[in-house]
RNA sequence: GCUCCGAUGGUGUAGUCCGGUCAAUCAUUCUGGCCUUUCGAGCCAGCUACCCGGGUUCAAAUCCCGGUCGGAGCACCA
């Protein structure tokens, strides 16, 4: 029919212009005389957001992993591959694997703390994995595929210089060492294992095609010596010979039966690298998915060894620094999981390259935690206001404003709030003090105002809705607050009440939520961490 | 230099495979309004997008070619 749209355009003009009435009057005829079909006009593509299916057949048991180098703990790209990896498994009834990819002991070398950061942040993230796996637990099994492969004349021990190799490759040349024979080749690497060359002096390459159109596949290094311990204690100067990702991702990925890879697109090449230690082998190599490169605005770029750098020089104070971008201080600021997942999700895995602002994590958050977050008053750079008149009582704020429990909090005659709240406010002018009363300053140095409107003993505001701000304070008992935001430490009062709080987000208002991180009730004092307005 | 990916509002994202229902989805940001004993939330409204140029076709965000821009790889890092 499409081949012959002009004709049927025709057609269709014929049969309009014989029908009568509009075309509501239509869609009334069709309810008449064919009522499945008035649900089709109106259907409309659902659009679907988040993950995109993944089209395995029924039955298939779904193997996905995630594999980090444990040289730090998880930072927000990491949280990605966690979260989307384990989501599918979730979806598929599958299996998600930790996998740390620890086979360089000097370079990156792992730290020792890392690896049970890491299962204490899946295990945050709702993504507790079905198995973990250290790759530094398999060397002898990654030394006995690299025979395999000598004896078939898939690999050979290259004793060229670092700078000399390239020149070769670059002019798509086979260096001298490539043809060979399967003997020597056996030999040699026999010698790599038994300590025979020192470090630098041989590695083991994969035969691919010297003359390849892309210089990142041919003959790439399987295997170098390094002389380093490795930091896992069980391992430590065990092994000298030690796989490159591309070899020990591709036995791994192998032996545990990944049926998917989901990963950053900067490991495309690898794909194509591993596939012909896969072709040699006769293995299948499992579907894969990529994302593009993921930049946060308030961070620029996040390496782990960037982390690790500015922490060394005094920048942060730990890897939980809140300025960090590490799934540990957004945790410390009250981020809470639900929020990160979805963050996550709805990115999906499209190749773009996207850079993106935590607004969009914070506004997820918000919902989650809004609906419970009890509320608290904390004054930073308070300043004291005596007030003349006032009664002492008790304000009765609500602790949430979809509830109708309430904090009780006995006034005296001063109360403090933020030193901002009183910028340019002079004699004459009016304040109402949330949940309380109205006051009217008589003088600003001192700080003097009086009780204006209102009964004794409760909510004594004038009715009506003040011209004027509407802030709020602290009074009497108060506990000594420090806010750590991002961009800056707050320092202040807050309610009595904070102090039972530990652990807890709340929303200090006019200010944004917080995560109590610590509190001392002999000392009335108390530490928070800043999530976001 | 060689190679590989990508390009939809301020930001992310759906739609692209298999051209028409796309005068283009959803979220967030921003702006205005309502509500409100703060802020936030909620409700209502508004702004803003198919990288450029050719081609194929009755019809292109979608297919083809060429540019431009962005990212990545070419490590004895992961």
């Amino acid at each position: 029919m499409r081949k012959d749209a002009k004709d049927v355009a025709t057609l269709v003009g014929e049969v309009l212009s014989g029908l009568e009435g509009d075309p509501e009057s239509w869609e009334r005829r069709l309810e008449e005389i064919a009522p499945e079909l008035i649900e089709e006009i109106h259907e409309r593509k659902q659009p679907i957001t988040g993950l995109p299916d993944l089209n395995v057949e029924d039955g298939c048991h779904v193997v996905l992993r995630f594999a980090p180098n444990p040289n730090g703990p998880a930072t927000i790209g990491s949280v990605r591959g966690i979260v989307v990896n384990s989501e599918y498994a979730k979806r598929h009834h599958g299996e998600f694997i930790l996998r740390f990819d620890d086979t360089d002991p000097r370079t990156k070398a792992p730290l020792v703390e890392a690896y049970a950061w890491y299962l204490d942040d899946c295990e945050y993230l709702d993504a507790v994995p079905d198995r973990v796996v250290y790759a530094s637990d398999y060397l002898n099994e990654y030394y006995e595929y690299a025979k395999k492969l000598i004896l078939m004349g898939a690999a050979y021990v290259c004793l060229c210089e670092r700078d000399e190799f390239k020149r070769y490759k670059d002019a798509k040349e086979p260096c001298p060492h490539r043809n060979t024979d399967v003997d020597s080749n056996l030999k040699c690497w026999e010698r790599m294992l038994g300590g025979g060359y020192v470090e630098g002096e041989a590695v083991l390459r994969i035969k691919t095609d010297i003359k390849h159109k892309d210089p990142a596949l041919r003959d790439w290094a399987a295997f170098r010596i390094v002389e380093t311990p490795h930091s896992r204690p069980e391992i430590a100067d065990r092994f000298r010979v030690w796989p490159l990702l591309d070899f020990e991702s591709a036995v791994q990925d192998h032996v545990l039966k990944v049926t998917h890879i989901i990963r950053g697109k900067d490991l495309m090449d690898s794909e194509r690298r591993q596939r012909y230690v896969y072709d040699y082998l006769g293995w299948q190599y499992p579907l894969t998915l990529h994302w593009g490169r993921m930049k946060l605005h308030e961070f620029g770029r996040f390496s782990t060894s960037a982390i690790s750098n500015a922490i060394r020089c005094g920048e942060y104070t730990g890897w939980d620094d809140p300025r960090a971008p590490t799934l540990r201080a957004l945790r410390k600021r009250g981020i809470t999981a639900d929020a990160i997942r979805k963050f996550m999700i709805d990115l999906g895995i499209s190749e773009t390259d996207i850079s993106l602002s935590l607004d969009n994590l914070y506004a997820i958050n918000r919902k989650i935690v809004d609906p419970t977050a009890n509320r608290y008053f904390f004054v930073w750079e308070p300043v004291t206001i005596a007030i003349q008149g006032a009664v002492a009582m008790i304000a009765t704020p609500l602790c949430h404003p979809d509830r109708s429990d309430v904090r009780e909090i006995p006034v005296g005659d001063t109360v403090a709030v933020c030193s901002a709240d009183l910028d340019g406010v002079g004699a004459g002018e009016r304040l109402r003090l949330k949940n309380m009363y109205d006051i009217e300053i008589v003088k600003t140095n001192p700080l003097v105002a009086k009780h204006i409107g209102g009964n004794r003993g409760e909510w004594c505001a004038t009715e009506e809705k003040p011209r004027y701000p509407i802030i709020h304070w602290v009074a009497g008992d108060n506990v000594d607050v420090v806010v750590h935001a991002p961009d800056q430490t707050y320092e202040g009062v807050c309610e009595i009440g904070i102090l039972s709080e530990e652990g807890n987000i709340v929303q200090f208002e006019r200010f944004g939520f917080v995560r109590i991180d610590s509190v001392d009730f002999d000392g009335k004092k108390a530490v928070a961490y800043f999530a976001h307005r």
